[in-house]
DNA sequence: TGCTGATGCGTACGTCATACGCAGTGGAGT
DNA sequence: ACTCCACTGCGTATGACGTACGCATCAGCA
């Protein structure tokens, strides 16, 4: 009836039908937007593009995922994953908390997306649920109390994303000369001195990346550890 | 000339003169744009809006910054704002990277849409630098060499950065009720655990926020002081 | 063979960033 | 005094975006 008559004259094959693509569904919506914030970065991720990459037509979308901000959400649950297993560490808090810590900043690593998703507003996931859960867990042989290894946990939690800042993103620090430019007059004279030597280490160094993020995990761990000692123990601080 | 006979005629006044409104400037801005954006935030910030609180046209805002990305890097450079002066604390860099961290997170807490910010690929601007200096002249007295220092930095601002997810936007973690709705077999049992006593806990500290922030700290500081204990002393493993 | 709910999509609207070029202004050079 | 010109402000237009709305198609079932 809608069918233009040309093709009932002429005898074109019937097409009423679509062409045979693999249904939507909201996780192949959630895996193509998390396939191109990966590649291409957040700002790039509009609907039109996710439903292009899909072979679909962009209000198809709104079937699956309620908007764009719920999207996001999903995306970001997803991209976070299940949580870390850590069972081979058990009774080891300090092993387990740096596993954990490791685990953590490779998904940052991997969805360089995220990281600025962790820093705003947003309700906590089942995925980012099960993390808080595994890491808590984690710590239960410290003999800390269950609002303190909270505390130790938003301690680690911090540190592993403001160092991933370094991985991907962060500020990239400014070359010798604009330093040189604008600080003649030694303005900038440490800041130079600690780019130029790290610089020199990271050469030296070569093929191991992440030295100062383990560098940073130990030192917190060693905070963490201290502060045990002196709340479980006797009195561990360092004066 | 061009002006239409009429007001010639009538003896109008010859309101051939803009409005007298003060000049735009870039700094002004800037300005504006930070107001808005603490006021309603970082999605709310179009140049439509800007402009409209200037009482300024759209276009006219390009007269004064490139565009809008540039907008919100120099946006940025205005609200970390000046490097904190730590004179105060010469000679005790424990006491110095203390105040640091506070004045950091004093930032955050001002204006939280650079939160986000920081955590995505920038520039670093003169301010920035100057922040990182001060921190890196703080760190003089403990004898770490420079690199060192800077990986010290790291995780001082990492922490900072990352508790200060907490003060405004972070995961706000789900209900008990959605715990136990989603975990009915226990698998959010010490996450449910440590949220209520973390709660109880609020409620007796009443009126001192920050005690988490100030815990974390504490901490770091625990383990860089151990580091350097380590590195230009004896050997200060904790073991 | 019609009915019904689920799914895909075309159109339309409002908001956004921004390219382009004109118009008023004020100072410098004649 | 007059001309010129750089600077500043702005109106219009374009194209991308998110998404409300309602029609078209289809699978399953009566």
């Amino acid at each position: 009836m809608t069918r233009p008559p040309d093709d009932l004259l002429w005898g074109g094959p019937a097409e009423t039908r679509r062409p045979a693509r693999p249904r939507l569904t909201r996780d192949r919506v959630v895996e193509a937007a998390v396939r191109l914030a990966d590649v291409e970065g957040l700002p790039a991720l509009s609907m039109q593009r996710v439903a292009e990459d899909l072979g679909a037509a962009t209000m198809s979308l709104y079937r699956h995922v309620p908007g764009k901000a719920e999207l996001v959400m999903l995306m970001f649950e997803r991209a976070v994953g299940p949580a870390p297993d850590l069972a081979g560490r058990r009774g080891d808090w300090r092993a387990a908390l740096a596993d954990w810590a490791r685990a953590n900043r490779d998904v940052f690593a991997r969805h360089p997306w995220t990281l600025p998703l962790a820093t705003s507003p947003r309700a906590m996931g089942p995925n980012e649920a099960a993390w808080t859960e595994a890491a808590l867990r984690a710590l239960a042989p410290s003999g800390l109390p269950p609002a303190a290894r909270l505390d130790v946990l938003l301690l680690v939690n911090g540190y592993v994303r403001g160092s991933a800042v370094d991985l991907d993103g962060g500020p990239t620090p400014p070359s010798a000369q604009a330093l040189a430019a604008h600080g003649p007059d030694g303005r900038y004279a440490e800041l130079a001195a600690a780019l130029a030597e790290a610089e020199i280490e990271a050469e030296a160094a070569g093929g191991t990346p992440g030295a100062a993020f383990e560098f940073g995990l130990a030192r917190v761990l060693d905070g963490v550890q201290l502060y045990i000692r002196g709340a479980v123990g006797g009195s561990g601080r360092p004066g």
